[in-house]
Parts: structure tokens; sequence; C-alpha cells
DNA sequence: TATGAATGAGAATTCATTCAT
DNA sequence: TATGAATGAATTCTCATTCAT
């Protein structure tokens, strides 16, 4: 039981340092300190700082994409899926800050994301939730007819301008300013 | 005029190196290198690397600025002002990857630019942009009567995003698109 | 005899890997990986690092010395006596580089061996084949009268460094070569 | 003056440190301290700990190259040619025990030097003195008709054994044992 | 003001060895 | 005896900053 934490003690602990002092100000003997393990210990289980950086972020992507899946209601209209998948990244960022401020230390900044974005919204052409959304919604006339990335652009780009703020608690997001963040949003890409 | 070519040469060569290899794969030796000065030499016009750095931002920063004012229709209709505005936005940094590149690297990501809309903007309350015009927006009922801070995120968030991408390579930005990709803004802003 | 083919296996591993790669090139880990066995199993053996790598020495030495004595013609001619030992010395490390490369690594170079004269040759004094053999050469007048060191380096300094360029695949040793440097070798010592 | 010293200093300082302690036996901070200067200075003169053992390696050989051609009799008799270059080679070190020592490091063994042959005897094959020595010898009909590396073999693997152990503390050599060591190689390889 | 040689604290990583199982 | 996860001391190298010139 200890021994099986001891992996998990160590993402954890770059997951929380990293996301407070960014990459570089955070070595591994600190690391260490706080997974509570011996310096050499990360290299039992990581080859070296990158991978280990590398790992904590592929354990993020996965749980921000199980979020996102759960529940996703996926014959229900297109607002309504649009409106779940910004109300899940938000409650999903605004819950555990620190994923957050890891991944805009990950990326040059959290649009590394938008790179990214297969991987997060589901591994496969066919199976990213997004793409297939706004795919149906144009195909339906209900959103407009742009390419992806700009209706990309249009959903997550103050999503997460808002998250970033409210993270660094420059404002306070409540969940009425969500919603109608969200509907404004919703604006930008409907038809 | 030595003098204060030395101090630009450096602000210069800091800018495009931190541009391209990161805040971290920057060191000061090979600043002065490019710059063609002694190392000690950064030390008489900043008191350390995190000084310069930022000067480098100030300068950015105000650079931004002037390019956002000049020409701006302060007459002219909201809708107008909010086109000029992004368009602006898109072409500086399009035309300056390396002063987009320089600002994420700055910040954790371009959006620690949102900790500092004043300064882009005007520094002043009274002189910022994008606050009267918004606040002005409102009051016209052509806009929408939310927060600031969300007509920002709505506003930016897809403007820094879409650059992004396009300044890493991802898509190739034109002027229809840019065009088509600021009237889904206005529709998430306006009234 | 399991027991006893684990302590074979790690010698046998430690003497390849430190062969190729060097004393400091070769971790315990990888000889414990190479021989089969556990990290901590090769300590149930050999106190330390330095013991097992002065152990590998012990075994290539007897080998050595057993190959020697092995047909060594005890009542011919000087000569003959002479030949046999290069020969022999020849034969041996041409058939066992790798054993030639690890005495290499284990002094700081071959020479180390000299150090060590008796324990090839025979451990004490009365069965040193090499001393006796220089100490009758002399007494009959066969060979000069010099000491033994000195009879010891115009006899094994030139085999050595031709097996080293040998080994190290600079030259081509064939027979023919081999048996004119032994008769000039002879020159060189006898009378 | 105290600051063209410092490479100087570095350089000693490793080659002595390297002599007594082996490559891996001696740190950077080792270096530096016996040098006398901050252990980052050692890499503003030297790329790395492997560049700095590499130019001490290259210092040695001149040094060598420099005492062996000095006073060279080019034109005298092969047996006068033959003894000079042995007799030099012994007394440089004997003088220089501890040039000897760092050369068994800095290769596997001194025998290295074999494979750099030409660098120490001359850089090329017209000026390397032993192959010409020995190219002479063979058509006047003085010395053998064996490979140039066979002599090399014959000649240098005793002098390297002798001094190995007189610099080990195992034997004193005195002038007339090298002098009779000497006329012994000679018959070795005189026709 | 300008220089750049010198510094030394601090970083990532390796590896012989231990010890609980 | 056998294991291999865990350790942490030790090593090489980097780089922001200083200071004598």
């Amino acid at each position: 039981m200890e021994d099986s934490n001891k992996r998990e003690n160590i993402l954890q602990a770059a997951l929380e340092l990293v996301a407070e002092h960014g990459f570089h100000g955070t070595p591994m003997s600190m690391i260490a300190e706080k997974a509570g393990v011996g310096a050499g210990t990360i290299y039992c289980y990581f080859k070296s700082k990158d991978e280990l950086i590398i790992e904590v972020n592929h354990v993020l992507e996965n749980k921000i994409s199980l979020a996102i899946k759960e529940e996703y209601p996926f014959n229900k209209d297109i607002r309504k899926s649009f409106f779940h998948l910004c109300k899940t990244l938000f409650a999903y960022f605004i819950t555990h800050p620190i994923h957050f401020r890891f991944l805009e230390q990950y990326f040059g900044s959290p649009y590394g994301m938008s790179a990214h974005r297969e991987r997060i919204m589901g591994n496969t052409r066919k199976t990213n939730i997004f793409d297939i959304m706004v795919e149906q919604g144009i195909k339906q006339k209900v959103i407009k007819d742009l390419p992806l990335f700009i209706h990309f652009a249009l959903t997550f780009g103050p999503v997460v301008m808002l998250v970033q703020n409210h993270v660094r608690g420059l404002i306070e997001l409540d969940d009425a300013q969500i919603i109608r963040s969200i509907e404004a949003s919703w604006d930008a890409i409907k038809m």
C-alpha cells in the first residue's frame, strides 16, 4: 500500500509544485522531499524530469477527458451539448485550479492544449466530441459554417481566459456569470 | 547615441532570444553576445535579468498600445471600434510573431496580458479604450450588459488562441478568416 | 548447483562487461542483469564491487597460469621453453581477447600484471616458471646475465604491446609474425 | 601574469591528480581546488572534463615529441639513433613519472600511445623519426626485415614495462641497467 | 560607462549499497 | 539465500552576477 503510493505521491508533488513555481522553479529535490521519497527514487519511476512532467500532463489530460465525457448528452441537441461542454470545463478548472496552473506551465500556455485538442476531447477524429458537435451543428445549420479551429477558439478562448483570471484571483467567477458567458459564446458560434 | 543604442540592442536581443528559446533557455551571456556588448554591460542598464525581461515587456506593451490607438475611430460607432480593435491586434501579432511569442513566455501565458489590460489599452481608467468602448456600448444598449472582464475574455480570448495557433504554424490565418472570426466575436458581445 | 552457477554467472558477466565498457562504465545493476540475478544477490557472493573485480582477476590469473604450465617442456632446453611460454601467451590472449581487455582495465594497464609476475608464473619462488627458466639460462650461459625484471620486460613487453594492437584491431597478427617476433625477443635475451 | 597562469594551473592540477587518482577518481572540484580557482572557472578554459583531459594529453605528447627530437642524431648511424631514442624516453619518463602515470590513465594503458605513434614521433609519415630509422635500417641491412609494428613493440614494449615498474616503485632502474636493457633490445631488432 | 574573466551556488542525474520481504 | 525498490552522497556542468581594470 505504501509502495504503490510512491509513484502517486511523486506525480502529485510534481503537479502541485510545478503549478506553483513553474517547471524551472521546481528542482527534483523539492519534488522528492514533498513526495516523501529519496532524491534517487524518482528515477525508479521516471527516466527524467521531462518524462515525469509529461506523465503528469497525461494524467491530467485523461482526467479532463473523462470529466467531459461523463454525462455528456450524446443525443441531445447541439446547444445542450455546447453548454454541457463549457460548463464542465469551467467546473473542472475551478474545482482543480492546480491542474489549470500546471497546464499553463506545461505548455507555453494553456493554449498548447489546442494543439492537443484531440487528446482531450477524444483521441480519434471520430470520437472527438467537440469536432463531432461542430460538424453536426453545421450540417443542421444550427451553428455557423466556419473552420473547426475558429469554432474551437471562439468556444475555449474565453473559457481559458476567464478561468485564468479566476485562478489568479483577479476576478471571482460565479455560476451566473459562467452561464451568461457561455450564452454569449453560443451567440458567437450559433447561426 | 552609442549609449542609447546599446540599451536598444540589449532589449532587442533579449526579445528575440526569449521569444525563441524561452526565459530559462536564454542566458545573459547569450543576450550580451547577440547585442554585441560585454556580459557585464547589461547590468549598467538593468539591475537583473528579471528587470531586463520586465522592461522588454513594457516596451512591447507600449508598442501594442500605440498600434491600437493609432487610427482608432474614436467617434465612430461601437461596432466599427470593435472591429478596428480586433483587426489591429490580429495584424500586429501576425506582423510581429516574435512579440507574441515573447509575451507567451513572459506570462505563464499571453493571458498574463489580461492582468495588464489597463496598460495595453491605456493606462488610466479614462483612457482605456476597450473599457470605454464597452461602457458606451452597454449604455447605448448595443452590447450586452456583462462585466467588463467577460467582454474582455469574449473579445480577446479567441484572438489570442487563433494567433497562437497561427504563430505556431498549426493553422494559416487569412484575412477572410480573420474577418469572419471577428464577426462571430461581435455576435458574442452584441445585444 | 544453482548456487554455484550464480556465482559463475556473476563473474562471467562482470568479466565481459568490464572488458567492453571499463570498470566505471559497468554498474552493478548491469552486471546483475546480464548474470540473470537480482541486484542485491551479488552481495551474497562478493562484499563489494571492488572485491568482485578482484575475484575476476584472480580467476583469469589462474587460467593463464594453467595455460602456461600445461604442456610446458620442463626438461627441454631453455630456447624451447622460452618459445613455448611466448607462444602460449600469444595464443591465449588472441583466443581470449576479452580476458586481455579485462586485464587492461583491471590494472591501469596490463603491466599491472608485472606486479603479479609470481602469481601468473607460479605462486612461489620455486615454482615460478619464468624465473626458473631465466636462472637456469643464466647458469648455462645461454641467456644474458641480467636482472630478472629486465628479462621479464624484454620478453613480455613486446608480447603485450603486440597483443594490444591486435585486440584493438590496429594490426592483424598471423602465426608467422608471432614466430618472428618471438625469435627477435629471443635474440634480445640470449647470450 | 596571474591571469595567464590560470589555464596552466588547471592543466597542471589535472595532470597531477589524474596521475595519482585516475580519471574517475578526480572530480572537477578537486582539480579546481588544487588549481586555486573556482569550480566554474575550469569551464572558461575547457568545454568539459573530457576536453581538459585531452588537452593535458596533447601538452604531454608535444613535450615528449620535443624531447625526442632535441639532439636527435639525424645523420648518425642507426644504432646511435636507436640508443638516443630509447635513452631519451627512459630519461623523460624517469624524470617525469607523473607524465607517465597520466598517460597510463589516459589510454586504457600507455600503449594507447602506440595508436598515436605518429603524433609522438612526428605527425607525418615522412617526419616520423622511428619509422624512418627502421626503414633506413632495413634498407642498410642493419636491422631485421620485420613489419614496423613489430619493431615498435620490440623497442618500446620493454621500455614501457620497465618504466612502469620503476615508477610504481617495484624496481629501481639505474643508468647501467638502462644501457644494458637497450643493448638487449638492440639485439632483438638488429640483423 | 564598458568589459569579460571569475565565481560558486544550485541543478539533474547516477549508482554502489542496503534491507525488508 | 535471493530479491529489487529505495536511498542519498557524489558528480558534472550552467549561469546570473560581480568586480578589477
